[in-house]
RNA sequence: GGGCGAUUAGCUCAGUGGUAGAGCACCUCGUUCACACCGAGGGGGUCACUGGUUCGAACCCAGUAUCGCCCA
């Protein structure tokens, strides 16, 4: 047995991350029948930059409950993923590299990026999509490096041979074999729509990814003319859409503009005809009562240009710009000057405009009145969104149809939630949907969808007989593969055929991990075995998207959940209680944490926080992480010096003192209240009583028994404390195991064979007879207590704690003195108390019992 | 506006009907042969507020306030 001279924390992770690795120690043995495995779908991070603090909390959470299965002799299927599908991968070459993709780009083989990339995104490099893809996977290539690097360090227990990411080939045809599969079945369709437009992204965006941010406008008073009478007066945040105005609205019950309905009026500038209609959705207090339907200003003009079928009179393009062609309703009559003016210019630029006519045409009454108004943005964007009409493609998510809806709902409820509360964020998410869920995006870095179309005589693509591939052959890329029957001659000419221009959503992809790990209909020996999984654990703020999303796929392709139960992490707050997030620039590395306090201190730090419960950033519990590891490699280096042996498999029947009984008898409630705990998802509690039991065990038990343990009661004595000290640790590693792996797996490598990590979660009867002994559970209490009260002598005596005590008396309840006395020998030889007297203080009627309390005649320093 | 959660010692947090807890920080003491990244002892709280239920409330009920998040 080799215990080093002085154990340290630092450099475990160096040490024992490489022999994990070696050993295979966390490796998933696919040999196990389902009931034998514990599957877990594991978040895959975002590659887009660095992990974060709140990575390591969560992914903690994660790894505690996979270390708890693996030791309960379950195979733990734990792989990792990476995300590096999507537009925060784009956002990031882009300015990372200093390049911009511009699909029309012939292919430049050999590119390479500009030494570094410049300051402003109008001077970027214009590179081909297959260039910009490459320059994709070289970065995230790079990333995820760096990411595993830190899951390693932190002592994540992974099966690296099943990692995954969103833009794998395997994921690819996963996404597309699943959309296939929602095509066929009617689940997923085409439609042109109006559809929420992030303008610098230039691409549609859903509604999960929506958020509305307070911005400053102005109401406009604006006048449309009406044959002989008055002008009626609208309000509107956006007058450069009076050319888009299809209608006036007003609320059915509004007197005031009743007589209107049925009537029409005329646009300001431009003077189109417009109906004066009605409709329950128009706000009588909102503005002048009348409001100003354009196509599309919001999403309540969508709502009115549906319900009241009214026409469209588009002004915006894909990029956010006014369009350069001279509208149809505009041509010949008085604004057509004005348009020139507009024609291609930004939203900002065709207001001042505007306004600027309509002040000169008196048609803008009196000062605009500045608001404060919510608008809708990409959760990632920094433009507002505009509406405008595309083609775009769909999966049923329940949006539009209360079957599916009251379906999903119901598969909410089968799913056991942790923390329960969060079930409440699924149901109001899920009851608050507004349509279908909208996953083509108008991007690059994603997975195409599998799809070609005909072109007809005229080069029209005919959308109506889409041409698909086989299952087979999957993954395709339209892009750069002829459609099936087709050659590449072919592509773009009329009478051939066309790609469909867009990739799917990076949450269609993402929706689909417990798939994509699981080999779906690539390794159904595999599938069949981890699949349903047993846990998603996950963030809170992605209940709507990533949860809701799998929730989705897994109904419709499989016909129920993908899983059994979610875990929820909170939040990490920083030391203000403000969420961490990057764009706050309060974060903290991760690598920097785990190398300053140690891996397991930082464990320590995320594990006393229970799920769904937001964490303060709090270096201080990592500093006690990090003692309780060093604690841990001390203890059990004194502990194995009594006379441990390599090896040793203790004699439970030596324990015999009644100090040692009680030991392993208050043990065996901590074995079983930390189990409970686990099994219910509560691993912060199994935390903490196992902690608690530690530092009683080393700072009471140890202290207790050092006299005895060197023999200086006799063989049998010191033989119970050696036994019991073995029986202990060897509990305890494995309690700690998950939460500490590294300091549990050092001590554990100085005496025993195998890894802790793979060892046999520990049971209550393997403690022997001492475990069940509950006689015996309040003699190490009253013991410590003792000792307790004859050391607080010392100290206010101000003498040290070895100073020897003559004719010292404890006073006490009768019942916890008779605990005490069963220790006496064990209390007498710690507080070098010569004799040791016991003075039973009696209960008082209606009063506490007294705590014990100790006098002795305390030797001086000189006598 | 609707929903969910939180509010306990200076700080970070446990505590779901029976005398308020832990760790950190603070004060005092101690070079005890596992550990000074240590040990011993101590001071410190109207459990956000107001009512109610109960023999008894941090805990249950109603309301209020503040904070956070989700949705509209």
């Amino acid at each position: 047995m080799v215990v080093p001279d002085r154990p340290t924390v630092d450099g475990l992770e160096d040490r024992w991350s490489p022999a994990w690795a070696e050993q295979g120690t966390y490796a998933f043995d696919r040999t196990s029948e389902r009931a034998d495995v514990y599957s877990i779908d594991t978040p895959p991070p975002t590659v887009s930059g660095s992990l974060h603090i709140g990575h390591v909390f969560s992914y903690t959470h994660t790894d505690v409950v996979a270390r708890y299965q693996r030791m309960r002799g379950k195979s733990v299927f734990y792989p990792m993923g990476w995300d590096d599908n999507g537009l925060p991968t784009e956002r990031r070459v882009q300015n990372y590299y200093g390049v911009r993709c511009d699909p029309s780009l012939p292919y430049e083989a050999g590119f390479v990026p500009p030494e570094k990339a410049p300051k402003s995104d109008r001077d970027f490099v214009q590179v081909s999509r297959r260039t910009f893809v490459e320059l994709c996977e070289r970065l995230t290539a790079e990333d995820e490096q760096a990411f595993e690097a830190v899951w390693r360090r932190l002592g994540l227990s992974v099966d690296w041979s099943h990692t995954y990411s969103t833009i794998s080939a395997p994921a690819r045809a996963t996404a597309q074999r699943a959309f296939l599969r929602n095509l066929a079945r009617g689940e997923a369709y085409a439609a042109e729509a109006p559809t929420l437009w992030d303008t610098t992204f230039r691409t549609a965006v859903a509604q999960a990814e929506l958020e509305d941010r307070d911005r400053e406008g102005a109401y406009h008073r604006i006048g449309f003319a009406r044959p002989g009478a008055e002008p009626v007066f609208v309000e509107t945040t956006r007058p450069e859409l009076v050319p888009a105005c299809v209608a006036l609205v007003a609320h059915p019950d509004d007197e005031r503009y009743q007589p209107l309905f049925g009537t029409t009026v005329r646009s300001p500038l431009f003077d189109v005809e417009v109906p004066v209609l009605a409709h329950r959705l128009a706000d009588p207090a909102k503005g002048s009562g009348i409001a100003m339907i354009c196509t599309f200003g919001d999403v309540t003009d969508v709502t009115w240009w549906r319900e009241l079928q009214l026409p469209t009179r588009a002004v915006l393009g894909w990029d956010g710009r006014f369009q350069r062609e001279l509208p149809a309703w505009i041509a010949g009559g008085p604004g057509e000057a004005l348009w020139g003016e507009l024609a291609g210019t930004t939203v900002h630029t065709a207001k001042e405009r505007i306004v600027a006519a309509l002040v000169e045409s008196g048609d803008l009454v009196g000062e605009p009145k500045p608001i404060v108004h919510p608008v809708k943005f990409y959760e990632k964007g920094d433009r507002p969104l505009e509406i405008v009409t595309t083609r775009q493609w769909y999966l049923r998510n329940g949006g539009r149809d209360e079957a599916l809806r009251a379906a999903l709902l119901a598969r909410g409820a089968e799913l056991a939630w942790h923390p329960e509360h969060m079930k409440h964020r699924y149901d109001n998410w899920v009851s608050g949907l507004n349509g279908d869920w909208l996953v083509s995006r108008q991007r690059f870095f994603g997975v195409p969808f599998p799809v070609w179309y005909p072109l007809d005589e005229d080069g029209t693509p005919r959308y109506d007989a889409p041409v698909l591939p086989a299952e087979a052959s999957l993954p395709v890329d339209p892009a750069s593969e002829p459609a099936p029957g087709f050659t590449e001659d072919q592509r773009g000419v009329p009478g051939g055929f066309a790609a469909d221009p867009d990739v799917m959503d990076t949450w269609a992809t993402s929706s689909l991990t417990p798939q994509i790990a699981g080999g779906w209909e690539r390794d159904e020996d595999l599938f069949s075995r981890v699949f349903p999984m047993d846990l998603r654990p996950q963030g809170q703020d992605i209940i709507r998207t990533w949860l809701f999303s799998t929730v989705v796929r897994a109904h419709l392709e499989h016909g129920g959940l993908p899983w059994g139960r979610t875990a929820l992490s909170g939040w990490i707050l920083d030391p203000d209680r403000k969420k961490m997030s990057k764009s706050k620039g309060n974060v903290v590395t991760p690598m920097a944490l785990l190398e300053e306090f140690g891996s397991d201190a930082v464990r320590y730090w995320a594990a006393t926080a229970r799920l769904g419960t937001d964490a303060t950033f709090d270096t201080g519990q990592m500093k006690i992480g990090r003692r309780l590891a060093m604690k841990l490699l001390n203890a059990s280096k004194f502990v194995l010096g009594l006379g441990v042996q390599r090896g040793d498999v203790a004699d439970r029947d030596a324990v015999t003192d009644p100090l040692d009984v009680s030991t392993l008898a208050n043990l065996a409630v901590v074995v079983r209240q930390a189990g409970e705990a686990f099994e219910r998802y509560d691993h912060a509690t199994a935390l903490q009583v196992t902690e608690q039991f530690f530092w009683t065990f080393c700072d009471q038990w140890v202290e207790l028994v050092k006299d005895r343990a060197y023999g200086a009661r006799g063989e049998a004595a010191a033989a119970s404390a050696q036994a019991t000290a073995a029986i202990a640790l060897r509990t305890l590693l494995r309690l700690l195991a998950p939460f500490l792996p590294f300091a549990a797996e050092e001590v554990w490598s100085w005496w025993q064979d195998g890894s802790v990590h793979t060892a046999p979660w520990p049971e209550a009867a393997e403690l022997g007879p001492a475990g069940g002994a509950e006689d015996a559970l309040g003699v190490l209490g009253a013991a410590a207590q003792a000792l307790s009260a004859l050391r607080k002598l010392k100290s206010e005596a101000k003498v040290s704690q070895k100073t020897e005590l003559a004719a010292a008396t404890v006073h006490g309840p009768a019942d916890v003195l008779a605990d005490a006395r069963r220790a006496e020998h064990d209390v007498r030889a710690a507080a070098r108390a010569a004799s040791l007297t016991w003075a039973e203080v009696p209960a008082v009627e209606g009063e506490q019992a007294a705590a014990l309390r100790a006098e002795a005649e305390i030797a001086t320093a000189d006598a």
